[in-house]
DNA sequence: GTACGTTCTTAAGATACCTTAATGCTTTCG
DNA sequence: CGAAAGCATTAAGGTATCTTAAGAACGTAC
């Protein structure tokens, strides 16, 4: 499925100016990775060594806490970067699961190559500059709401946020995220659609 | 204070090579701005044109829901950078405030002067976005936090993170940090020093 | 040095959310 | 098709945290 490169060079140049030439360059160190439904891409303990694009499909990144209860700090479809990235900065084990939802198609860059790419093209540097910025934004919004709204409000905004992706996620992974029990959010909604 | 640039420098330099011809360079783009206690660097409505580094002293970053609750996103002493970054990064009004706890100096630089930085120094662009990176992981192992710890839990940790700054801050922001009230956080200190 | 603003504490009652446990509805798969 | 697994719901009782209100301790300014 050569389309997945497509969809990683269109990611790319929503922020930076890449050429063709250099489009290539960055398709040559992307190794296509396919999942199955519920397979895992990382586990706790384990290293990450890449960098992580979505093409296809549905992931979850979380971590398993006190009593097994999942928390989950990030859903991505196609379009999304995806990655534990403390591990991947420290090159220490991960403490954190990803895995996928749906059947789903994954490409990676290993940071060795990423960091030689870094200085082949610069634009490649300002890209993830720029990603990690809108990230660290997104996070930040979350923190906020996290921090002054009930979870009925946090559950309203995920909804009108993830509109693309409510359909493939099970409601006790929406819990998992917004951070209520499933119990409770069931709850939610019940007194919603009254 | 002459002072204030040597930190900015230093802290350049612990993450990227930077020359000492372009440490001049990075010196003359950086403005120096005083603030006494409690004065405002950035009210919620202005526009956030700069990038800004804390030389001394000790600041926070907030927003202010419902019924003029304080909710804190970050704390600032020597050595941080602190922002509303999306609003800098959008050009939009900010819904943040940024205000000093203690006398402090800021260096910033304007976001013209930066955007230009960048295509002159590419080490430049890699320190934000190392720096940027790292700024995400700490709010991720925040987010995780909330959602699976207490809040004396949350508590202990803050105490032993910010050792170096709990001096400089009142209660009741801490408070307003980990995500409780200043009552029960009152309560959480009494339980715990029995 | 008195007065005012700021910060912290205390305590009672209210509420949001959790825990547990049981039930039924789907979907999956041999 | 039938069994098992996965998922959502319900309800009762429990706990963490909030709200409100009051007062004490502290610093700071005129």
């Amino acid at each position: 499925m050569a389309q997945a490169y497509d969809i990683l060079i269109e990611n790319f140049r929503q922020l930076v100016p890449i050429s063709d030439q250099e489009a290539e360059i960055i398709k040559g160190t992307f190794v296509v990775k396919k999942l199955n439904k519920k397979e895992l891409l990382l586990s706790k303990g384990d290293l990450s060594n890449h960098m992580r694009f979505v093409a296809d499909g549905c992931l979850k990144v979380y971590s398993i806490g006190e009593k097994d209860m999942e928390h989950i700090l990030q859903f991505g479809i196609s379009g999304w970067w995806i990655n534990d990235l403390y591990a991947y900065l420290t090159e220490t084990p991960s403490e954190l699961f990803i895995q996928a939802i749906t059947p789903s198609t994954v490409l990676q860059i290993h940071r060795d190559r990423l960091n030689k790419l870094y200085d082949e093209i610069p634009m490649v540097d300002r890209f993830f500059r720029i990603k990690t910025q809108h990230g660290y934004v997104a996070l930040q919004n979350r923190t906020i709401r996290t921090m002054s709204q009930t979870a009925e409000e946090r559950y309203v905004k995920f909804i009108s946020d993830y509109r693309e992706m409510e359909q493939q996620i099970p409601q006790y992974m929406i819990a998992a995220f917004i951070g209520v029990t499933p119990e409770h959010l069931s709850a939610i909604r019940k007194k919603m659609s009254l």
